[in-house]
Parts: C-alpha cells; sequence; structure tokens
DNA sequence: CTACCTGCAAAGACTTTGCACGTGT
DNA sequence: ACACGTGCAAAGTCTTTGCAGGTAG
C-alpha cells in the first residue's frame, strides 16, 4: 500500500526544516524542534504566546520562543505578520509553504488564509521605482461572516 | 489672479477635516489642529513620536497625541499602518487622502508612497469569502536604491 | 570541549489608563 | 455649566537582553 501523496508527510517536511536549520549553523535543539512541529501541523499565523501555550512535553521560556522566532525568521524559514493589533504572528515562510495572503476579521481578528494569490506579477511595482529584493505583504481586513449575524 | 487649481490647499483641505472632527462630535483642540495639520502638510506615515516632535508652538503630552490618534482612526479620518518594527504610523485615511500603498526599506526603514494602485479589483478575493466592509493593506518590502550601494 | 542555547529576572519600548485639572461648546 | 480633553504619572503589554548554567555537535 502506497503512502498518500496529496502532500509532503508532515515529518517529512519537518525533517527538511531539520536539515535546514543545520545548514544555517543553528543546533537542533528540543524548542526549536517543537516550534517548527507546531508550524507544520497548524501553520496558521501564531502570536509568541500562541505558539508557547502549544508545548506539551517539555515547556520553554517565552524568551525562548523569542530568541528561536527570531533565529528562524533570520536563516528565511518564518515570516513574521504584523496585522494591526500590535502583536507579532509567524507562519513558515513562502519557501517553506507557499505564497499565500490572509483575511482578518476586524471583530474577532480570526484570521483566514487565501491560498490563490493571482497577483504573481504585483512586485513590479516595487522594482520600477528600484527596489531590490522585493516581498509584498497583501492584508485583508473585514467583517467575517460570523460576526455579521 | 486665479489661485492655482491644482489641488485643495492646505487650509482648504485642514478646514474639512476640522469639520467632520466637529460631525464626528469630537472638540476642536489645539491639539488636534496641530496634528492634523501635520499630516495635511507631510501626509507621510507617521509614527507617533514623529507627530509629537513636529509640535512648534505649543507642545502637547505623548498621551495626549496617542488618544487623539485613537479618536481619529475611530472617526476613519486617520489609518494605521505596521510595517513590522513593532511601531504603528499613522496617516490620512484613503477617504481624506487617496488609495495608494507604500514600499519600505528593509534596511533603512524609509517609506515611500505608491499613488497608484492598480489593484481596484482586488477586494473581491475577500468578498468571495463572505467578509463585508472589506479593506486591504499591501506593502512592498525590498531594498532601497540607495542601500543597494 | 566549546560554542551555542536556555531559563530566569530585569530592563526596554511602545501604548494605555486613572485621576484631577483645564477647555471647547 | 458640563462634558470632553489634557497632563502627569503609573501601570500594562509585548519584546529584548545580561548572565550563569545547560546542551548539541
Amino acid at each position: 500500500m502506497k503512502m498518500s501523496k496529496k502532500a509532503a508527510s508532515t515529518s517529512t517536511r519537518l525533517n527538511h526544516l531539520l536539515a535546514e536549520l543545520k545548514q544555517s549553523k543553528l543546533r537542533v535543539t528540543e524548542s526549536r524542534v517543537a516550534i517548527l512541529e507546531a508550524l507544520v501541523d497548524h501553520h496558521g499565523p501564531f502570536t509568541i504566546e500562541e505558539i508557547h501555550s502549544q508545548f506539551t512535553a517539555k515547556s520553554c521560556d517565552l524568551a525562548t520562543v523569542y530568541r528561536s522566532m527570531a533565529s528562524l525568521e533570520k536563516t528565511g524559514m518564518v515570516r513574521r505578520c504584523e496585522f494591526g493589533d500590535g502583536t507579532a504572528r509567524f507562519e513558515l515562510s513562502e519557501r517553506e509553504s507557499h505564497h499565500h495572503h490572509h483575511v482578518i476579521c476586524k471583530r474577532c481578528r480570526r484570521v483566514d488564509v487565501l491560498d490563490d494569490c493571482e497577483l504573481k506579477e504585483i512586485d513590479r511595482i516595487a522594482q520600477k521605482r528600484g527596489f531590490a529584493e522585493i516581498s509584498h505583504s497583501l492584508e485583508f481586513f473585514g467583517v467575517c461572516p460570523n460576526c455579521q449575524k
């Protein structure tokens, strides 16, 4: 019986990320594995608190999560999002998952993922201004169906 | 001799904003006038600190700027931007100026304004998900020409 | 073994809030 | 006159940092 092919299995993706950790000369520690595991499994954008509270086996210090996210962001494995409520959120970077955007409910702060980006060419707007190494962040804000009731 | 017509004069725009203040049942105070004046004159997105330091005649408390920006945001005259450095920035809302986006230099944090948005139809992406009262925020991040040297 | 990572506690940056006084309408 | 706005100071939230001990490679 063959394995499902619908996507790289969780452990495959995790192993890939751990390999990248090593390539970036970062150590594969219990905390970092747990953080990456959480991001692979649930991959919404999460606040530091949310990531921290997903620690089950052995907890770890909040400061460690902050430091880990900073390191992971620096390697490009993880991306920081800010949705205007003053709290940073993190998710696997485009490189590690896929290009997408978000819809954020102004009321309940629920975050939806938009898997299809119809804006492949959009970075050229900034290219025209002479910028390099361009990325873009496109977020929608609105009132979600639930909150409209 | 006729007045230039290229755009509403500074004082015209300011008066319009002050009228809106009244309509929103907010009082026209010295601080608020100064804040709106600063936004009309220079209208980049500014941090609270930057707005505060533009006070010339009579200074005002930082807390007052925070409170004023919150009120102005609530009325929809002003919009809050977050560019990922943990500090909120403010500018006149789309309604009070015009729709635009930003290019932010990852190195020097310089913020450019992109006056032309080619994405009029883009909010439909979120509409399809059942969201209402949609707005979008599109920011580009890159390395500006200066920092490339 | 050595450099890197972590926990803990303290400090920092930005923002919010309580209260008494001041000011716009 | 009265409700709203402001200054000041204190507190709150999120994040960063110093240091001593712990751990991966």
